[in-house]
DNA sequence: ATAAATCTAAGCCTAAAGTCCAATAGTTTT
DNA sequence: AAAACTATTGGACTTTAGGCTTAGATTTAT
């Protein structure tokens, strides 16, 4: 189980609120209550862990609360809870990344074990965002030059073919070449090119004949 | 719009089952019906195009047939359609790759976007999929030894390092390399990690000190 | 058991890439 | 105007990768 994880738990209704808290903390959870969406995103910096939502709640309803945390780049994975839910609200939301849909009353089993999916989720998001985000920043670091260069590279050109295309020496290919390795800060095309694939960086075109 | 998809219409309901099949015609879509799952699934190889289905039916349910399309390997996108649906069910579907999930009695222009948007989800799929299928192909024809050396050669390994962890020489390195390169069809690094890594094929662990 | 893959490895030679050092010139920033 | 950054190129040298040929040792299949 995650110790660190934090179940954000979101419902108008007090005794679902205190009681699925404490279902959640005897299981080893860490929880987190509010009484309506509002409250939850006036409450800061959402840390990891997952958000267990009533779908509809007076003050904003639980898709309003998911688009709003869209809106601001928050990813956390939602499970829904809704006593009566229509079938177009649940596709919406399954739609938009929640990751699972409940319906009240919720059996034990069946929340942990959605929470701990929702968790795993959660971890994976994380990791993946924390990757990128360094090869975005990374990247960033690059001159004009040497981005243009990364993108020959990253498309399995030699340094002539570079050359030809930027007309420019060899030479300078190299020296921007070392420079790319350098500030991305990996020592093989390969470590590169997987650097850069999951971000939105294409290869050049290399309308180069197939002989070398 | 696509003109060679096929748009598959499952239903029990012969009134909805033509009813909707003129829809569509009556736009330039290409329509094939079928009264249930069981004739559906027996008819043999499915083309490209979408599949658009009620999720309760007398022989099959939806469902049923989403599973046994999935344990054929086949992808293409469904779209179901209820009257009265429960909200698990439609959880389930979703999470199992349905594309959509409509209420009837249906709007032209919701189920024209829906069957838009689905006809292209398949191409998209189909494209990536020939695309893994050929590169799945080559590596199949690798041999025990080449496929070792890929993984530490898409890891961004030397061949000096590869040849220390497989305790051979450079020489013979070089050697399963070069078949590597010539089996896969590519002439570079960057474009063998780019057709691998599609691929379910995880780099070697390079326990290797960070100086060379 | 004979044939066919597969794994191994050496020599020789070429090409490609990387390393250090040094230098010129244009642009931008302070 | 001076400093900093960027783009460019050269020389000299080392390391790495690739191409071509040949060939012994093992394993697998028919």
């Amino acid at each position: 189980m995650n110790t660190q994880a934090t179940v954000y738990i979101i419902d108008d209704d007090a005794s679902v609120l205190s009681g699925m808290s404490k279902l959640l903390r005897s299981e080893g959870y860490t929880t987190q209550v509010f009484a309506g969406g509002r409250e939850f995103l006036s409450h800061g910096r959402v840390a990891p862990g997952c958000i267990i939502m009533d779908l509809s709640m007076p003050d904003m309803t639980g898709l309003e609360v998911q688009e709003a945390l869209l809106a601001e780049g928050i990813h956390t994975p939602i499970i829904f809870l809704t006593g009566y839910g229509s079938i177009p609200s649940t596709v919406k939301a399954l739609k938009s990344g929640a990751v699972d849909f409940l319906e009240k009353p919720v059996d034990a089993e069946v929340l942990f074990r959605a929470v701990n999916e929702a968790l795993e989720i959660d971890q994976l998001n994380r990791k993946q965002r924390h990757d990128n985000a360094e090869a975005k920043m990374r990247l960033a670091t690059l001159t004009p030059r040497e981005l243009e260069v990364l993108l020959y590279v990253i498309a399995g050109a030699l340094n002539k073919q570079i050359a030809y295309e930027l007309k420019i020496s060899e030479k300078t290919v190299k020296v921007h070449r070392a420079r790319v390795m350098e500030k991305m800060a990996v020592h093989s095309v390969a470590e590169l090119v997987r650097h850069t694939e999951s971000l939105n960086v294409q290869p050049a075109d290399l309308h180069l004949s197939e002989a070398q």
